[in-house]
DNA sequence: AGCTAAAAGCTAATGGCGTTAGCCAAGCCT
DNA sequence: AGGCTTGGCTAACGCCATTAGCTTTTAGCT
């Protein structure tokens, strides 16, 4: 029995591409081990469980984002890194839906938790994309938050085959970049008005 | 020992129940079944499997959130009807998160499934939103993915917890709700850009 | 009212999966 | 060379979904 000269990040690497493959819910021990090369059991030698397992999942596609993100968002501003993010984000999870599906419901256990630093990078990408628009400060939380939903939400439910396939779906994706950047840019003309 | 009456329906909506205090995931034949008083493989006389039980859970999903939207949106149109199936959409997610996450990664089997009326029917609610806005019908399917993406986005993520908590989620939840409407009233002024 | 047959419950059993315990080989460190 | 850590293995346990086959209730028919 030689070694398989495995540890964390190579157990790690190999669920989240057979995630991407055959769904998380068919991330089973057995299945990763088999790809791996080595029995079942073997794998509690790298991770602690498959909490554990899923925890390294979606930190792995935190670090992936963040790196795409601000690759994208170099020397680009305003509407042109409104859509590259909106495209980066996009494309990473259709690309890696697997992995992806992995960082829903997840609770942080702390502001040191690693997942906790490497999702706020996230968001760092996402507000940089917002300096473009001059956003009264107060108010950046918000567009923050419509970003992040209207991302995550579309990419979703088209991962999962939710919307109709009358329609172009990149169309409409295109519509709703256009729409969200006519907003944040024409913005300034309002206040408080609930 | 006496029958217990059950039946699908009584079925599905004790798991229904149980997904929101425990969490889709831990909605276990053993665990509903002792919630109904009575033994795991007796579920099997009324459901065909776990699988057909979480399709019947977002079909009662489905035509729940129908119902509502449909009473919060008589007689409203306009922001007034955008915010009012703005609300009754998240709040229904952040009071019933377990049987709400049932209706996500799921595949329609045809054009007569129940499961695909039931949603056009959601689907139908929403579109009733955009007829106050006057907006062009070519851009009316992207107006409602827009919508559902968002809707979809930002209660998912609220219900895991994701939102940091320092800056108020209701008052983030409005200003985007005006960000919509203010986008969607001074629309009319483009035409495909891309 | 009585009979029958479907429906609804039960126990027992199977197979898969996550996980733990305990054992043995591999390979680095002096 | 020799020992200790590390990473692999087999065996075993418990939980869960599901199936098989039995028994009892109950609704419907005559």
């Amino acid at each position: 029995m030689p070694r398989a000269g495995l540890d964390p990040a190579a157990v790690t690497l190999a669920a989240a591409g057979l995630a991407d493959e055959v769904g998380l819910a068919n991330v089973t021990m057995g299945a990763l081990a088999e790809r791996l090369g080595v029995r079942a059991p073997s794998l509690y030698k790298h991770i602690d469980s498959q909490a554990d397992l899923n925890r390294r999942i979606a930190l792995l596609v935190a670090e992936e984002l963040g790196d795409q993100l601000r690759s994208a968002l170099q020397g680009r501003s305003g509407r042109d890194a409104l859509a590259a993010a909106a495209h980066t984000m996009r494309n990473y999870i259709i690309e890696h839906p697997g992995r992806y599906a992995a960082t829903v419901r997840l609770a942080v256990t702390g502001p040191d938790d690693p997942l906790a630093i490497a999702g706020g990078r996230v968001l760092e990408s996402l507000a940089a994309v917002l300096i473009g628009y001059d956003i009264d400060p107060a108010d950046t939380v918000h567009a923050l938050r419509l970003l992040r939903s209207l991302f995550h939400g579309f990419a979703t439910i088209q991962a999962a085959g939710g919307f109709e396939m009358d329609t172009d779906v990149d169309e409409s994706f295109n519509w709703i970049v256009d729409f969200i950047d006519r907003g944040l840019t024409t913005k300034p003309t309002y206040g408080r008005l609930t």
